[in-house]
DNA sequence: CTATTATATGACAAAGAGACTCATTTGCAA
DNA sequence: TTGCAAATGAGTCTCTTTGTCATATAATAG
């Protein structure tokens, strides 16, 4: 079935794809790991993967990023603040979660629902177009947020 | 009620928003009328001003759509290729349409729906997040670039 | 119609994310 | 252990967009 994404099933992920598992990419998928909570954007991971190794330079970050999300273990995300955000794709998930902007914080939480699926229907048989994935983001204020306002 | 989208009335709307309406906002904003069924980048627009009148500054061109968005005349779009784009923003909609972006040309069409509307009530009962706007893509294949491949 | 003034403009610099370059280093297979 | 393709780090470069500032110009008052 599905494969846990554990850091070592990661690893042989990328071997399998002829990658090689250097130290610089275990640290960052290591540091990644340890904040599957947020959405890291590249710079963020550079800054935390400093701390493990000030050696690691921040192209190879955007390069391992990158490498991650072709091989399926993350999803880039864009959520307008100039910058690429990465998250863990879960790929039991049919059809990917969709995004809770924060217009004031900035904060992205999650929200599942299968509603789109339906819409991906209509679309293909109201038009012409061949639907291959979407991206739905709600822009709002988060609870803490709305009390602060 | 919704007044309609002459070019007269904009520049009314420009000057009720303490803007002045200069030659160059004028013909940017005629140079963008001419090209409704597009959505422009900046740069683009740029390009098509330039033929107009060749002294008219890039900076002007990304100050005058910044303003026309800002005041609710243009709607700016983000669709992933690293520019913004533009388009009339038709208030009349309820609620705003969604885009189909082709994969291989890049091109967008639109599409009409308003089962976003139920989400973001769901949404907003099952969490607690104020839901002020929504923004929904789906990336595929046009008619044209299905059958091209 | 002219003077006044705050706003707008154009040219250019600069910011910021991210891709590219290339000499050096390093997984990893033989 | 060796060989080499792939990866790295440092720096440069690109591209979109914003900032700066001296000059120009709408809109307004007179």
């Amino acid at each position: 079935m599905q494969e846990s994404k554990t850091f070592e099933s990661i690893c042989n992920l990328l071997r399998n794809h002829s990658y090689k598992v250097t130290h610089q990419r275990q640290t960052i998928l290591q540091t990644f790991m340890e904040h599957v909570d947020r959405h890291l954007s590249a710079e963020e991971v550079y800054m935390l993967v400093k701390h493990r190794d000030p050696e690691i330079g921040l192209a190879t970050v955007y390069r391992t990023l990158d490498i991650l999300a072709e091989i399926g273990v993350l999803l880039k995300n864009d959520f307008g603040d100039g910058r690429s955000r990465y998250e863990f794709s879960r790929k039991d998930e049919q059809h990917h979660h969709h995004h809770l902007i924060c217009l004031h914080c900035g904060n992205v939480s999650e929200f599942d629902d299968d509603l789109l699926e339906s819409l991906e229907a209509v679309i293909s048989k109201r038009t012409q177009f061949k639907v291959i994935d979407h991206d739905l983001k709600f822009y709002g204020y988060c609870k803490k947020c709305e009390e602060a306002l």
